[in-house]
DNA sequence: CCAAACATAGACCGATTGGTCAAAGAAAAG
DNA sequence: CTTTTCTTTGACCAATCGGTCTATGTTTGG
């Protein structure tokens, strides 16, 4: 078949570097120079490989957004009480936006660029963003199902309030705030819960 | 005192349109071709004036969490019931993150510079997020003294719920989303509301 | 062994970046 | 009017930007 010598490098491993310099310094500071350094490749193979800088954020952005949604769902989905599982993600996300390595969500570094007319960009947050509210709503329903929720409950607004907490959380995370903010937020998050 | 002319243009209404260049692209995409043509005055004032990029970005993220601030305190300080201050707020921020023209949060966009080791710019964040705890706490511990809301609700917890909810909600308006997913989320912060 | 098809490294490009500086203009104090 | 102090304009700077391209391997098919 392919006649040549096979890449040097592992692309998925340059994209996850990729990725989290993207992550850290957002779109527009991250530079080609600093790209390729991290990444380990030349300029001819980055962009052989990813098209151009655009096209390379945008298959970041993807491999990030589908590494939360991976956790989300396996985190979501463990066998036992549906609530019990919402509790437990919650406290982790608490976690993970309270250590001072936490640097937040790169969706949200995203949201500054992609909001100037990048219509593929927004496409990727917009799904990232229904993704995680179809991941509480179904667990949700499932807590119905089992009765830990009121069935009237309306789980559809639920799951967007806590697709709205989990964005808040990580934007916060990204300033160095005392841990006992991100602690409180899901305090009262899950408090609400007992309540619902 | 002073000889010679008067600055041409005014500071503030300058440092207004660097806000919403600002605002709109985000830091490290706004050029200062294009802020000092929106602002619409010669780069050595600009140098003059407001020191360079960072400084004038700096102060153009002073001006924009007070403007916030302002807003958040006389919606909330407004007599009457408390809680009522609170849905009424919500309620407007709902539909301001609803509209097409929506941007978000200038801090949210900033987050992502300020990580990389900004100590200046992170602690205005901070401040921000801080002002805007403290005034949901205030407007809740009224709330409890009135009698709208129970003795032994943790009210720290719950203000900082709100803020964190606050942040997500202006996350979310970056993107464009459907209407219905704010007033989802609003719908169900308020909803919880009325059991607390 | 040769040649076609690939990947690599790095020089190179015009354009743009944030930032500076010198010359010219304008108002107020003497 | 002159001088002093301020502002404005716009030319200019080195550095970096994203992106291209050539020259040099390197591997595999014939």
């Amino acid at each position: 078949m392919s006649r040549g010598p096979d890449k040097q490098f592992d692309p998925h491993e340059a994209l996850e570097k990729a990725m989290q310099l993207f992550w850290t310094k957002g779109y527009a500071a991250t530079g080609l120079a600093e790209l390729q350094e991290q990444m380990g490749i030349g300029r001819k193979s980055l962009y052989d490989t990813f098209g151009n800088k655009r096209q390379l954020f945008i298959k970041a952005l993807q491999l990030y957004s589908d590494n939360v949604a991976r956790q989300l769902f396996t985190e979501l989905n463990k066998e036992g009480s549906p609530l019990g599982n919402v509790r437990r993600l919650m406290r982790t996300l608490q976690e993970q936006h309270s250590t001072p390595e936490s640097i937040g969500c790169l969706l949200g570094v995203s949201m500054a660029q992609c909001r100037t007319n990048d219509a593929e960009m927004a496409e990727v947050l917009r799904r990232h963003i229904k993704g995680i509210e179809e991941a509480f709503y179904k667990t949700f329903r499932r807590a119905q199902d089992v009765g830990e929720l009121d069935g009237n409950t309306n789980i559809r607004d639920l799951a967007r309030l806590y697709m709205g907490i989990d964005q808040g959380l990580a934007l916060i995370g990204r300033v160095q705030v005392a841990p006992a903010v991100p602690r409180s937020i899901v305090n009262a998050t899950l408090a609400m819960l007992e309540t619902a």
